[in-house]
DNA sequence: GCGACAG
DNA sequence: ATCTTGTCGC
């Protein structure tokens, strides 16, 4: 197993190769969804990928891969987690989406370079960080209304980290941050326009429902 | 030294 | 992440 400084080391050449801008052609007509749920009493782990039509949000395809951990849980080192199981799942996919929504932090990293980042990189394609909670950064009060955003600064170095999204009226926000391939702009449009109706992003819960089955699956047989 | 800390 | 259904409040 990689060690804790050799993952640091790899975080720091791998971000080098990041794209903070739209970089892509085409319209945005599949959009994938990226989870992993993990068992309570064992150190099993299911990850899910599935692949969402971006106008209806149909399911057009779902991969999953269960495995064991292969690397602890420590904050900045996230990606190294749950990488493994989400490129398996990905492998297995007959068809190859637009942009990947991850539920994790892209850019809003310590080192810049998040499970969105690695994932983006390692696949060449468009990602998107949508986390549930913040790793770092700080942010103003956000006005209530679903469509209001405010930006996510490390106020260290005064950059702006990414945006904090209200995608429910009265509900508490997500934090989008650019993973690779596309703008913080064009980001943040894709998580609203994934989330119509609920506070995380239609590609969000159905690979978090999906990796569930899978992981239950799994522990049924064993 | 202390607190914070994606899932 | 996981413990966890019904219940309280807008």
């Amino acid at each position: 197993m990689l060690t804790e400084p050799q993952a640091v080391a790899l975080q720091q050449q791998l971000r080098q190769r990041v794209v903070p801008e739209d970089a892509f052609v085409g319209p945005i007509r599949i959009v994938a969804g990226a989870d992993v749920e993990y068992d309570k009493h064992s150190d099993l782990i299911a990850g899910a990928i599935v692949l969402l039509d971006a106008d209806t949000k149909t399911v057009l395809e779902v991969a999953t891969h269960v495995m064991k951990a292969p690397f602890p849980y420590i904050p900045g080192l996230f990606s190294f987690r749950e990488m493994p199981p989400l490129l398996a799942a990905f492998r297995q996919l007959q068809h190859r989406p637009d942009v990947l929504i991850c539920d994790g932090h892209g850019l809003a990293h310590p080192r810049r370079f998040g499970l969105a980042c690695h994932l983006g990189v390692e696949l060449d394609l468009p990602t998107i960080g949508c986390g549930k909670t913040r790793l770092l950064g700080q942010y103003p009060d956000l006005a209530p209304e679903r469509g209001a955003t405010a930006p996510l600064t490390d106020e260290a170095t005064d950059e702006v980290l990414g945006l904090v999204v209200r995608t429910q009226t009265g509900i508490n926000p997500v934090f989008v941050s650019v993973g690779h391939r596309i703008s913080l702009a064009s980001a943040t449009a894709l998580v609203l326009a994934m989330s119509e109706a609920v506070r995380l992003p239609e590609t969000t819960r159905q690979a978090d429902a999906h990796a569930r089955q899978a992981l239950l699956a799994a522990l049924q047989q064993q």
